[in-house]
RNA sequence: GCGCCUGUAGCUCAGUUGGAUAGAGCACCCGCCUUCUAAGCGGACGGUCACUGGUUCGAAUCCAGUCAGGCGCGCCA
C-alpha cells in the first residue's frame, strides 16, 4: 500500500467515524511543503453538503483520525486537513523500498492486454522530426504500461499500401539509379520521391500514370509487386536503425497491407449488416442516428444546417482507404490478439477519424476500450504545420545527429578525461537522451514551433541534468572501499535534504499509476526531475563518504535507493544512464 | 458556417482535474569549487493566468460570450 493510500484509508475510517456512514475521500500530495506532505479537502468538501462549519467539521474528524506513528494532522485555511508524515515513518518506508524490486509500484494492469499502435510511418519517405512524437511518447507509454503489469503489445502499423505507392513505382520506372539505391539506399528513395512529387505538379498525365500503376500493384501485377516489396524492405532496413538508436522496439510491424484480403470481406459484412450503404459509387458508413446530432461523428454542421459526413471504407474505384484497413486491425487484435485496450498514439488532427472508427467498430459489435492519444502538431518557423509532402522538413536522423555532436562538444569541453569510444558512448547516450526528453516532459497536446535549442538543450530541466545527477551518485559509489549492502543499512533522517530525497522516493509508486489514467508521460518527467533536484541538494549538504559511520551507512543506502528509482524512471521515459560524464 | 485544440513571467513551458501567497527552465543580477564530478548548489528579479460576465466558502481550472493562432469537416493517410 502506498503511503497516500494508507493515509486515505485511515481518513475514510475516520470519516464514517464522524459521520456515521461509510464514507471515503481523496488525499492528494500537498501543493505546497509549508501545509506539510498530503491534504484533503474532505471537511470542505462534506460540510458543503451538509451545511455546517467546514473547521469545525475538520476538528471532528481529526478526534477521530488514528495516525499512531505515521504522522500528524491540522486544520489550517478553510478547513484543509494537513497531514505531516514523520520522518521515522519516512525512513521505515525507504528501508522497505530498498528491498522491494518493484520501488513501491503497484502492478495494477495484471491480467489486461493492450495493443499500443504508435510510430506508424509511411514506408518510401524518411521519418522527420513530426514523427518523433508518436514515437517517443508511445515507446514510453508502452515501457510504463508493462512496468504496471499489462501484457503489452506494441504494433507499428506501418503505411506500406496506399495510394503513394502508384507514385514510388512510377518514380522507380522513370527516376531510379540502381548503384545509388544499392550502395546509400534511403537519400535514393528520398531523391526519386521528390522528383515525382514535382513531375506530377507540372503535369497531370503523370499523376494519371501514377493512378494507374497503384490499380495495376492492387490487381497483383508481378512487376510492381516486385517493385513494392523491394521498397518496403529497404524502407524497413532504414526504419530499423532509428529504431535501433531509439532504443525503440517493437512486437509487430503489421502494417496496412497485411490486412489487405480481409478488406473486400469487410466490406461485404458492413453492407449485409446494414452498418454502411452505397453513395455517389463509393461505400458509406452514415450515421445510426443513436445520438443527438452534437455528439455524432457521423454528422456536421455546414453553411446549410446538418449534413451527413460519412467515413467512406470503399471508393467508387473499387479502392480501400485508411477506415477500412483500421476497422481490419481491430477485428484482428481483437480475436488474434485478445486485445483489451487498443490505444493509438496519432495525432489531434486525425480525431474526428477515430471517433468515426470506435463508433462503426462498435456498431460492429467489436467491443473494448478504444483510445485516441492525440498530441499537438509540430508547427514550422511561420508557425504552421509542418507540411509531410513537401520533403524539406528537418529530418530524425538529423535531429539525432546534431544532438550527439552537441553532447559530445560538451563532453570535451567539461570532462576531457573521456575519450575515444568512451566519450562517444556517453555523448549518444545523452544527446539522445535530450531529444526525448524535451518531448516527454511537456503536455502532449500543446502545439509548438521545432526548434534546435530548445529540442537539443543541455542544461537547466533536461536529460543530462537527470543523467548527472546519476553519474554523482555512482562516483560516490566508487569511492567506496568495502562494498556496501543497502538491504539491511538503517535509515535515519535528520537533515531537510534527506527528508526532502525520502519523501519524494516514496511517491513512486504513486506517480506512476497515475500517468495512464489520461497517458501523460510528463507527470513522470516532472517526477524524475523533482527526484533529481532534491538529490543534488542534498548532495551539497550532506557529505556521505565523510560522515559518521551510522549517517554514512543511511545516507549510502538512501543514494541506493535514488539511483535505482532515477535509473528505473529514466528508463519508462526510454532514457539510459551513463555511469560517467 | 460547425467542431476540436491552444492562449500563463522577456523567451520556452508546467500547473496533480475546483483549493491556500500561480510554479520550473532559459536569459539577466548576486554569492558558492583545497572537501563524494560546478552539465551543479543557494539567493534576487520577473504575473491584469488573452478579454468580459457568471456559478460558490474558493476559479488559470467549470459555464456563456468576445478576440487571436493552429487543425479538421466524401472518395489521401
Amino acid at each position: 500500500m502506498t503511503l497516500l493510500q494508507e493515509l486515505e484509508s485511515r481518513l475514510a475510517a475516520a470519516l464514517t467515524a464522524t459521520l456515521g456512514e461509510s464514507t471515503t475521500a481523496a488525499v492528494t500530495a500537498a501543493a505546497d511543503l509549508r501545509f506539510g506532505d498530503y491534504q484533503s479537502n474532505a471537511a470542505m468538501v462534506l460540510a458543503k453538503a451538509r451545511k455546517t462549519n467546514p473547521r469545525a467539521l475538520a476538528q471532528e474528524i481529526i478526534d477521530h483520525l488514528a495516525l499512531d506513528g505515521l504522522a500528524t494532522a491540522d486544520i489550517a485555511g478553510p478547513g484543509f486537513i494537513n497531514f505531516r508524515i514523520l520522518p521515522t515513518a519516512y525512513a521505515a518506508r525507504t528501508a522497505a523500498l530498498i528491498r522491494d524490486e518493484r520501488l513501491g509500484v503497484p502492478a495494477t494492469g495484471t491480467g489486461k492486454t493492450v495493443v499500443i499502435d504508435f510510430s506508424a510511418p509511411n514506408v518510401a519517405k524518411p521519418m522527420h522530426v513530426g514523427h518523433i512524437r508518436s514515437t517517443i511518447i508511445g515507446d514510453s507509454l508502452s515501457r510504463i504500461a508493462r512496468f504496471l503489469g499489462f501484457t503489452v503489445i506494441a504494433d507499428n502499423h506501418i503505411g506500406d499500401w496506399g495510394t503513394q505507392f502508384g507514385m514510388i513505382i512510377y518514380s522507380w520506372n522513370h527516376f531510379l539509379d540502381e548503384a545509388a539505391l544499392a550502395t546509400d539506399p534511403i537519400p535514393e528513395l528520398v531523391r526519386v520521391y521528390r522528383l515525382v512529387n514535382a513531375a506530377a505538379k507540372e503535369d497531370p498525365s503523370v499523376l494519371e500514370t501514377c493512378k494507374a500503376e497503384l490499380v495495376k500493384l492492387q490487381a497483383g501485377d508481378a512487376t510492381n509487386l516486385a517493385i513494392w516489396k523491394q521498397c518496403i524492405e529497404v524502407s524497413q532496413n532504414g526504419l530499423q536503425k532509428i529504431y535501433d538508436r531509439l532504443d525503440v522496439k517493437f512486437d509487430h510491424w503489421l502494417g496496412e497491407s497485411y490486412y489487405n484480403d480481409r478488406l473486400a470481406g469487410l466490406v461485404d459484412e458492413f453492407l449485409e449488416r446494414g452498418i454502411a450503404r452505397e453513395s455517389s459509387g463509393a461505400i458509406c458508413i452514415f450515421s445510426d442516428h443513436s445520438k443527438p446530432l452534437e455528439e455524432d461523428p457521423f454528422m456536421v454542421h455546414k453553411e446549410q444546417g446538418w449534413t451527413d459526413n460519412p467515413a467512406i471504407i470503399r471508393k467508387a474505384d473499387g479502392g480501400f482507404l485508411y477506415a477500412t484497413t483500421d476497422l481490419a486491425t481491430i477485428q484482428f487484435r481483437i480475436d488474434e490478439w485478445k486485445a483489451d485496450h487498443i490505444w493509438y498514439v496519432v495525432g489531434v488532427p486525425q480525431q474526428l477519424h477515430f471517433r468515426q472508427l470506435f463508433d462503426a467498430a462498435a456498431r460492429w459489435g467489436k467491443t473494448g476500450d478504444f483510445k485516441h492519444i492525440g498530441f499537438g502538431s509540430i508547427l514550422g518557423d511561420d508557425r504552421k504545420l509542418m507540411k509531410t509532402r513537401s520533403g524539406d522538413n528537418v529530418g530524425l536522423i538529423e535531429v539525432l545527429e546534431e544532438a550527439v555532436e552537441r553532447a559530445a562538444k560538451v563532453i570535451a569541453d567539461k570532462n576531457p578525461d573521456l575519450q575515444g569510444e568512451e566519450a562517444a558512448a556517453i555523448a549518444e547516450i545523452v544527446g539522445i537522451g535530450a531529444v526525448k526528453f524535451a518531448e516527454l516532459s511537456q503536455n502532449r497536446l500543446t502545439d509548438y514551433v521545432f526548434s534546435w535549442d530548445r529540442m537539443l538543450a543541455l542544461q537547466g530541466d533536461t536529460a543530462p541534468y537527470l543523467q548527472y545527477s546519476h553519474v554523482r551518485i555512482r562516483s560516490i559509489f566508487r569511492k567506496l572501499d568495502a562494498p556496501f549492502d543497502a538491504t539491511t543499512a538503517e535509515i535515519h533522517l535528520n537533515e531537510e535534504a534527506e527528508i526532502h530525497l525520502a519523501r519524494l522516493l516514496v511517491r513512486f509508486g504513486e506517480v506512476l499509476p497515475t500517468i495512464l489514467e489520461d497517458f501523460r508521460p510528463n507527470l513522470l518527467a516532472n517526477f524524475v526531475l523533482e527526484l533529481a533536484r532534491a538529490f543534488h541538494s542534498f548532495f551539497e549538504a550532506c557529505p556521505v563518504l565523510k560522515a559518521d559511520e551510522s549517517t554514512r551507512s543511511s545516507r549510502l543506502a538512501l543514494c541506493e535507493l535514488t539511483s535505482r528509482t532515477l535509473k528505473q524512471g529514466l528508463y519508462l521515459l526510454g532514457i539510459k544512464v551513463p555511469d560517467r560524464m
